[in-house]
DNA sequence: TACTATGCTACACTTAGTGTAGGTCAACGA
DNA sequence: TCGTTGACCTACACTAAGTGTAGCATAGTA
């Protein structure tokens, strides 16, 4: 079992972050030793590292939520959560397609820079 | 000279943001008409534009806050300027790339759920 | 014994807005 | 002329997703 600071830093993610997330429903209350500190299996570290990798594909907290609750219903869920997943995947896919977009933009800016210009 | 409302349109952006920008100091205040609408210039829609796409890159608006005093300040901030956009241009690109890799992150985990695994 | 590290809860604060209440004013239709 | 839109105004409350802080407990170490 693992404490609230090995997975912090072994996900590489806030100790107030994981104990949000708890408070969101996100994660289970987490089992506690006789100090009252949180303990976490290997199992709970994945799920963290995987919100984590959600987060970071602009999923919200309250729609990982409607994910675990999925995950929690068990494997009747599982088109729903392939179509949670995959409208996932189609926004990070249009998010990188208007990042591009947006250097271009900047790119345009340096050269008007790199030309003299003053705006 | 152009109504809140339509810089508004024409932009793509909400109306409080416009004002919200204002209050923050990305924009001066706006002239006023004899019912006290702000009204904007075709060169301060412009500059609207372009903190839409760095608020876009990712660029904060207390950074575009530091981006405009220096614009003001005159041409020989130019340099610093040239610095800020190429620092933001880099994080574009370093995001751009860590979102790649979310996306094969879920890529995987869609082929296990294919193969029919349960998480 | 004293100090340091790590954890706990509860609460305040942050960013970048969005939404709402309550008000003004001009234009338009009946 | 009245009434009612519609667009604007300010001020304030609220949101998401955390982060930071205060004040505490406890365990291990010098």
């Amino acid at each position: 079992m693992l404490t609230i600071g090995e997975v912090a830093k072994e996900v590489g993610i806030n100790i107030g972050a994981i104990r949000f997330y708890e408070r969101k429903g996100l994660l289970e209350p987490a089992a506690r030793n006789e100090q009252n500190n949180r303990l976490y299996t290997e199992h709970e570290l994945k799920w963290l590292v995987f919100i984590k990798c959600l987060r970071e594909t602009g999923m919200s907290v309250e729609d990982i939520k409607r994910y675990y609750d999925k995950v929690n219903e068990g494997t009747s869920t599982l088109p729903e959560r392939i179509k949670l997943i995959q409208d996932q995947k189609q926004k990070l896919l249009d998010d990188i397609e208007a990042k591009k977009a947006q250097l271009v933009h900047l790119e345009h800016k340096l050269e008007r820079y790199y030309r003299g210009e003053n705006y």
